[in-house]
DNA sequence: ACAGTTTTGCGACCAGCTCGCAAGTAGCGA
DNA sequence: TCGCTACTTGCGAGCTGGTCGCAAAACTGT
C-alpha cells in the first residue's frame, strides 16, 4: 500500500500541496481528503479527531465525521499519519514526519513531545526481556505536567 | 483517602482476606466488593473489566457490571488497584503490588510485564526535557509480540 | 464526455463506560 | 439484638468515541 513520497511532507502547507501529496502517494485526491490533509498540515502537533473534523469542515463544510475517520485510516495506511492512543480520552492524529512520542497531561490535556532517542533504551530493554517490539508512535505516555503537578 | 494497609496485599488470596483487606483500608466490606477483590486477588496479572465481572459473578451472581466499575474506582482510590489504558481496547485492572509497566501485543492481545527499572531512564529524560512526570502504571506500551511479528 | 471504480454522506449501530434513582445493606450505637 | 443512618447496589437509560452498510456522488483514465 505504501509508496515513496515525492513531496516533502514537512514543508507542505499550502492548499495545492495536500492534493499533490495524495496523488504522489497514489490515492484519489477527493475534496474531503484534501480538506482533511490540509487541516492536518496546517495544524501544529497532534490533534483529536473531533477538532480535526471541525478544521476540515471549515474548508469543506459538507464533510462528515465518518469520512474524517475513514480518511485518517487511509492516510495512516499510506504512512502519512500516525494515530496515537491517549489514555481514556479520544485518540490523537499527527503527521508521521517524526517518530517522537507524545506525553499527555492527565489533568489538563497538555501535550509534550518526547524525542524518540529517549525511548530507544526502553525499546531495547523490552525486546531483550520479552521479545515484544514496541510501537512507540502508537501510544501516548500518560503524565502530569509541571503546572498541574503543583495544583495537586 | 488512602490508608496504611495492615495486610500483605501480595499474599492475600483466600476468601476472608479480601474482606479483611477492605476493612483495613477503611471501606465497607460489601458482598460485591469482596467478590470483586477476591476475583482480582485470585487472578494473575492484568485483567479486563468484562472478564473481571465474569469472575466476580462466579462468586456473587447478582453483581452488576456498573458495580464492578464503581468498585474498581474505589479500589483505585484506595491505592489497591491500578487501571491501565491499553490502546483502543478496553482498559485493564491489576493489583497495585508492583509498578511495572504492561506491554500489550496489538495483534493477539498477549501481555508482557516490563520491569519498572527499564522505564526509569525514560521517566528521568521526560522530566528533564519537558517537566512532565510520567505515570507509568497508567498506560500500556503498545507492541507486537515475537510470534505475531513473524506472521506479519 | 463516459464508464468503471472508489469514495462520500447519512443514519443506524456498537463497545465501553457512567449516571440517577429507588431499594437494599453494612456498620454504629443503644 | 434491634434500629437508624449513610453508604452501596441493581437497574436501565444515556453518553462518547468510533464503525458499518448502503445508495448516491465524485474521481480518474480513456
Amino acid at each position: 500500500m505504501r509508496r515513496e513520497p515525492a513531496a516533502d511532507l514537512g514543508q507542505a502547507s499550502n492548499p495545492t500541496d495536500a492534493e499533490a501529496l495524495l496523488r504522489d502517494y497514489g490515492c484519489r485526491a477527493t475534496r474531503s481528503r484534501v480538506a482533511v490533509l490540509e487541516a492536518l498540515l496546517s495544524h501544529d502537533g497532534p490533534i483529536g479527531a473531533a477538532e480535526l473534523t471541525e478544521l476540515a469542515q471549515a474548508r469543506e463544510p459538507s464533510i462528515h465525521e465518518a469520512t474524517v475517520y475513514r480518511t485518517i485510516g487511509v492516510l495512516s495506511e499510506l504512512g502519512l499519519v500516525n494515530h496515537v492512543h491517549a489514555g481514556h480520552g479520544p485518540s490523537l492524529v499527527r503527521l508521521a514526519t517524526n517518530n517522537d512520542l507524545v506525553a499527555v497531561c492527565q489533568d489538563c490535556g497538555k501535550i509534550a513531545d518526547v524525542p524518540a532517542a529517549a525511548v530507544a533504551p526502553l525499546i531495547d530493554a523490552v525486546k531483550e526481556d520479552s521479545g515484544f517490539v514496541l510501537e512507540p508512535g502508537h501510544f501516548a505516555l500518560e503524565a502530569v505536567c509541571a503546572t498541574c503537578l503543583k495544583l495537586r
